[in-house]
DNA sequence: GATAGCACTATCCTCTATGATAGTACAGTA
DNA sequence: TACTGTACTATCATAGAGGATAGTGCTATC
């Protein structure tokens, strides 16, 4: 057993390096609305309300928690204004703008991945 | 009432047409484990084991449940080598290529993130 | 003969994400 | 007075994602 495959137990494979960022990212935009939310800031700031009537089928529940975790993890800014009655407004942080990559590469897949099915499904 | 704000009923906002095929993505790509199989997969065909082997912390019954959800979708091509015993590979497709942007964009914002959350935990 | 590898499948179980519904406190409007 | 809008929170329920464990049929190896 002089030479069995030695594995390279040093360096890992470039495959576990490449994921590993992947799953942290993944970790903090898991879920079926994070994407969205932030999305829809990206036209500009917004009132919870108005968060939910860009964003079809989300109940108010989903949003806050959502918009919670997304303050936490410093992607969505909260400003409250002191006026009567109170004004909440969600914008994004220069943080999240770093996400546009992503949200654009989504969309253009989303797009191909469509006429796939149509050019599959004939 | 005469002017009480008309909203363009005709022409959907700009953000909703946005969110379509950002939604449409996301109901392909969800789940903890889609991504990272498809990034094992693009250091080249791999073995069931093997990709095992490069995703730390997925279960056989995971990986084989995932694998068969990208078939369908025709993202991961199945192929069978009829040898004794039988091999049997897994590999890219043209379509799932085509995540090459989603998934260098994800894995950059992983990293990115990562020092942001150094920066400000300090 | 025993064990290990391969590529799975079958059960069972738990927990979390998500959904449905209702309620709150205040203000403005008809 | 009744209703609506705003920005939520609380409670309850459920589907399904994901995990743990074991088993299968075959072969190759110790």
């Amino acid at each position: 057993m002089e030479n069995t495959a030695i594995e390279p137990e040093h360096s890992e494979s470039a495959c576990k390096g490449t994921l590993r960022p992947i799953r942290d990212a993944l970790d903090i935009l898991n879920g079926k609305w994070k994407l969205p939310i932030i999305v829809a800031l990206t036209f500009g700031e917004k009132r919870f309300s108005e968060i939910a009537k860009e964003i079809d089928g989300i109940t108010d529940r989903m949003l806050s928690k959502e918009l919670q975790d997304l303050v936490t993890n410093g992607l969505v800014k909260r400003t409250v204004e002191e006026t009567f009655p109170v004004k909440v407004t969600y914008s994004l942080t220069p943080h999240s703008k770093s996400l546009d990559d992503v949200i654009e590469s989504l969309r253009k897949w989303g797009i191909l991945h469509k006429s796939y099915l149509v050019n599959r499904d004939k």
